[in-house]
RNA sequence: GCGAUAGUGGUGUAGUCCGGCAGCACAGGAGACUGUGGAUCUCCUAGCCCGGGUUCAAAUCCCGGCUAUCGCU
């Protein structure tokens, strides 16, 4: 069988199969962000329970702590966080977006310094292909180079020659041929740019490609601008995946243009802010209107908050900003993610996709 | 009863000496957050104990009252 397999279409969207060591999971799929090999306030017998089928850790920051020795030790990210899901690992190129963690870059590689610790390190695509084969992803990304937001149209396109000649270096030293490699592309925010990237890219052998470099302070209407620009050179045969997004409604929209994989800190964050998201749209539980109400923060949902909280009491934890209150209002939010993503792939399976846009937009409008 | 000290948004306070746009934190309200620097950020609402006096101008100086705390009888 193919890595990836296509079962449904509506529109433009589908619902699909990929095939990984760690078994096949269907498409379009969300991925909670677990950096550290965790979620905050959330661990891995959470995603279990919540039936997450896949998520991400950023291999670079495990690299920098606890160390490849310990999760070899522990003989790969599954056993060592003790998950079945699918886990994809970042490369770390997008840490040249925080300060803390840049210190230099050149056309071979870049130099990282720990903020953990002050030291230096230079991650080259080779090294980050030997650090996400040694921490054993099903999925491992290309090592890319990505302007940050706002910079120069000659920034964005040395970063794109950086992250094309990455990419093939990345294929090169992948030997692992059980893990699957997915191939990022750049181009910021010009359509020139974001097209060259995503036919350069769809035209090497990668098990699936990625739009990177978006979601990354630009306003939606470039994001969108970058996003659909790219979208036609990627080819229909491999997963497409948009790193970074999203928000509840971003989703629904990319699904529909067709792409097929989703990561993104926006429900977690958004959970930890107090900002919920239900079946009637999103609520910010801490608000004085909840102080009182006995309902369940979603009457249709029945995630373990909502089987066992009232909006009373998850507001009060807010209120002290409790930990309990943050694991509370974090799997609240994944499971409406979960939801929304079985949701889709039944509405394309059965054709209906366009209305249950249509539905679900009146509760999540749009925004700026 | 006498004396001292103090009264500033809902709460805690800065400003008072030496008069000049009443500031801050929390609480309350509305937003934001997109390949995780762990409770972040933005905006809004809301106040000088009361009554006189001095002054161009009073939270600030003066007088009286009220209230609170402490001390003395």
């Amino acid at each position: 069988m193919e890595t990836f397999k296509i079962l449904a279409e509506d529109g433009k969207a589908r619902v699909g199969k990929l095939k990984t060591r760690h078994g096949t999971i269907e498409t379009p799929f969300f991925m909670p962000v677990a950096t550290r090999a965790v979620g905050k306030f959330i661990g891995p017998q959470d995603y279990n329970l919540l039936k997450i089928k896949a998520s991400i850790s950023n291999s670079f920051i495990l690299y920098l702590k606890p160390g490849l020795k310990v999760i070899e030790n522990a003989k790969g990210i599954h056993k060592f966080m003790n998950c079945k899901n699918v886990m994809f690992t970042d490369c770390g190129g997008f840490q040249v977006s925080k300060e803390s963690f840049l210190k230099e870059q050149s056309k071979k590689g870049i130099f990282f310094q720990n903020p953990m610790d002050g030291s230096t390190h230079f991650i080259t695509p080779k090294k980050s292909m030997d650090i996400q084969q040694k921490i054993a992803a099903d999925v491992a990304m290309s090592f890319d180079d990505m302007a940050p937001y706002g910079s120069t149209k000659a920034r964005f396109e040395l970063a794109l020659d950086r992250t094309h000649r990455w990419a093939e270096e990345s294929l090169e030293f992948h030997t692992d041929k059980k893990q699957l490699l997915f191939g990022i592309s750049q181009g910021g925010f010009y359509k020139d740019l974001r097209k060259k990237s995503a036919k350069f890219i769809n035209s090497l052998p990668f098990d699936g490609n990625a739009i990177g470099g978006v979601a990354i302070g630009e306003p939606l209407d470039q994001m969108y601008l970058a996003i659909k620009a790219a979208l036609p050179e990627l080819s229909k045969n491999k997963p497409r995946y948009v790193m970074g997004v999203g928000s509840p409604r971003d989703i629904v929209e990319l699904v529909s243009l067709g792409i097929d994989c989703f990561d993104s800190i926006f429900p977690t964050k958004n959970a930890r802010h107090n900002t919920l998201f239900t079946s009637e749209g999103p609520i910010n539980i801490d608000k004085a209107i909840y102080q009182f109400d006995l309902n369940p923060i979603d009457k249709k949902c029945s995630c373990y908050t909502c089987k066992n909280h009232t909006r009373s009491y998850v507001r009060h934890l807010a209120k002290y900003k409790e930990a309990e209150g943050m694991r509370l209002k974090t799997i609240h939010n994944i499971a409406f993610m979960m939801k929304l993503m079985e949701d889709l792939k039944r509405s394309i399976k059965k054709g209906e996709l366009k209305q249950f846009k249509k539905e679900f937009y009146k509760k999540y409008k749009k925004k700026k």
